[in-house]
DNA sequence: ATTGATAATGAAACTCAGTTTCATTGAGTG
DNA sequence: CACTCAATGAAACTGAGTTTCATTATCAAT
């Protein structure tokens, strides 16, 4: 199997350097309350942690989170990355999505509407998509089963556009 | 409202012994003819894999087909089951499913049509189901953004109706 | 301020599924 | 038979993920 050494994210639609301020001060909220309720604290590496993810243009593997806190704090840990990332997961905050390297990679759910990714075994890139039509199928599905879905996951492989240009069809 | 057609395949349909066999031999075949176009041969271990995933009524782990051609065959190693895994998977006769539990798991392809799973992640019961539907609007979003796919993961992780029965509602 | 309780932390150790190495076996060919 | 090379299993290795543990930070109640 390939194996790509980074995963790009679609550029995300712009925000103006106030809606960015709006929205980090909302989303360090969510993630504050939900602390509150388990009776721990926003520590400023926690608040780190989440700094890093949103301001990302790309999905963050734990090692790059850790690596770009520690720019900024020489001391910051692993284990509270980790730590972090897990408490960002319980509160909904933040979502695992596959891979092709094998390392799990970590995006904000707050970011943006519910979308799927389609992956391009070759680059690596991450295509992000919607599809409504999807979701109403998948909801009905769902209920058809008595069944409650808490997430999901969608991931397609598959070859993108620019690589079919620059390398043809072949497998 | 368009009626989507969902079948619940697990338990999967019986087969007769007849029809067993005839399925058997087709997908040892298959293995075979992608071996052969390898240099390589089939064993009596490499069959002894796929024979083991074959008659497994649920998504084996590694350690489960291990487990399970070890008690045929006291000498069968875990590194040739993780390489006959590896290569049933190059050859398209067999795919990772999702798990709860971190190992991964394998089903057979060539069973059954395509389909997706619910996973419950209270019981880890998998609950496999199909959308032409949500099929459909796939290819489409695919075409769309100009994307070749090769396969694709839908996952959908939840708690089961026996499960929300067992132990009512709350998280 | 001082104390005590407890949350929080980072370095390092540990886990374990997954993968590779390597010496040996086996199957096929001339 | 000798030779080649695929195939194998045991054991060693890998590395992302996770836990441990000694230490530090926080804060409430003196």
């Amino acid at each position: 199997m390939t194996k790509t050494a980074e995963v790009i994210l679609f550029p995300r639609n712009a925000r103006t350097p106030a809606q960015f301020q709006q929205w980090l001060a909302t989303v360090l909220q969510t993630f504050q309350d939900y602390l509150v309720t388990r009776g721990l604290t926003l520590t400023h590496q926690r608040e780190a942690v989440l700094r890093c993810l949103m301001a990302a243009q790309r999905h963050l593997s734990l090692e790059d989170v850790y690596a770009e806190a520690r720019r900024k704090d020489r001391t910051i840990g692993r284990a509270t990355v980790f730590r972090t990332l897990r408490l960002l997961q319980e509160c909904g905050l933040v979502a695992e999505v596959g891979s092709t390297d094998g390392r799990a990679r970590f995006e904000l759910k707050a970011d943006r509407p519910h979308h799927d990714h389609m992956i391009c075994v070759e680059c690596g890139r991450i295509l992000e998509f919607e599809s409504p039509m999807m979701e109403r199928f998948q909801d009905e599905a769902v209920k058809r089963h008595g069944f409650v879905a808490l997430w999901h996951r969608h991931e397609i492989f598959g070859r993108c556009a620019a690589c079919r240009r620059l390398r043809g069809r072949a497998s």
